[in-house]
DNA sequence: AAAATTTGTTAGATTCGTCTAACTTTATAC
DNA sequence: GTATAAAGTTAGACGAATCTAACAAATTTT
């Protein structure tokens, strides 16, 4: 019983956009997948018939174990193909996630099999999200967002969310990447941007908006 | 105007089984893709409507310059990828066909950009079919199958074609590979079996059938 | 608590790619 | 040259995935 390539991407959107409690909204998922609210409900009553989907009317979505472990498997084989485009073809972070939407529903599982191997199995992905196991199992370390810290802290970055092009290339532009030692200065009370100085540069100003896509490690 | 994964599928095929005026007929087109002869007939149509394929009630079917373009650079991902799959991800050859048939359909220039110059531009694929240039020209070079040839000569195995998995594993039993230099020491006139000689192996026996897959350069 | 808004469902239509059954045209056999 | 077979087309149906319009339920505002 093998999913669509279109079952596959709704598993997708609501293993990523579940709450803590991994309940999902109709309206939430068809935003996310822009696709209109009628279809999304329809949808979610197939995939309930193939025991993926927790559906009840008006009532939240959640993904059963079965549908748990099948999104985090496509999730596994898109984080996977990202950081081999990065680390094997040399392609940057921000250009990787849109041939990895494709690439994810691949049928082949020797292929990401020696992916997985050429990468010497792999932890997280070139944003610094978790690749799930073998298994479809994912666990996300417990990071702080940047704009959750406070001046004097010195932090490493661990990983970037809600990641466009565009934003990466901001960060690019700033010479930021993970693993960064980044320290920071202090914060501007008005609209919370903060300067902090890392590598060769002194004082390097992000806005709020920026820094809450960036999760950190505080350093001792 | 982009085509959907089933358009590529029948470009590629009537692309494939051209024979030499560039000539399909329905039936084949049917008997090769699996699918039945209206169903053919009517995407055949839907082509024409694209200028992809010259339709005429009860003719041959003929790509266009324009669907022979698009049926080319379709090959053209296909076999980059083979090739890519088995020089740098050191799958076999007998491995690669059914990945690159879904990988073909990836949407992404600078993902075969890459390909290509990772491997050094490369002119054919691991079984020795060309490569079609980035304008989605193709040229075979003129290649004698070596059931055509006669004992005593000495050939040089350059492409394998009609290549199913099973018969790639029985090349692989036998230590055969592109570019191996072989010598006829005999032909059976009963069947067209022939007896051959290469590296260390003096008798080696193959079948009308295998040799009729195999296609050689004769050495001077 | 009534009204207004947001969220979700139902019903019915549409496009794509496929099928079967029935028919027509072309090719082959006798 | 007629009969038979093969190849090709037409017509109508169907499932998958989508939409819009209309309605119903739940939530929020007043
Ligand atoms: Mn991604
Ligand atoms: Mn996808
Ligand atoms: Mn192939
Ligand atoms: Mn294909």
């Amino acid at each position: 019983m093998i999913n669509s390539l279109t079952e596959e991407n709704y598993l997708k959107a609501l293993f990523n956009i579940a709450n803590q409690s991994g309940e999902v909204n109709v309206a939430e998922l068809s935003k996310t997948l822009d696709i209109k609210m009628p279809t999304v409900t329809s949808m979610m009553k197939k995939l309930a018939k193939k025991k993926l989907v927790h559906y009840e009317s008006y009532k939240p979505l959640r993904l059963t174990e079965k549908g748990r472990k099948e999104a985090g498997l496509i999730i596994r084989k898109h984080r996977l193909t990202e950081m081999f485009l990065v680390e094997k073809m040399n392609l940057g972070w921000e250009d990787v996630h849109d041939i990895a939407e494709q690439i994810e529903h691949i049928q082949s599982p020797v292929f990401f099999e020696k992916m997985d191997e050429m990468l010497d199995y792999p932890k997280v992905d070139p944003h610094g999200s978790p690749i799930p196991d073998s298994k479809g199992k994912v666990v996300w370390k417990d990071y702080s967002k940047l704009s959750d810290c406070e001046a004097g802290d010195t932090v490493r970055l661990s990983a970037v969310i809600k990641t466009t092009s565009e934003f990466l290339k901001l960060l690019n532009g700033k010479g930021m990447y993970l693993g960064l030692k980044i320290k920071i200065k202090s914060i501007e009370p008005f609209d919370k941007s903060i300067v902090i100085s890392y590598d060769k540069r002194n004082a390097e100003v992000l806005s709020n908006l920026v820094c809450e896509r960036l999760l950190v490690e505080k350093i001792v």
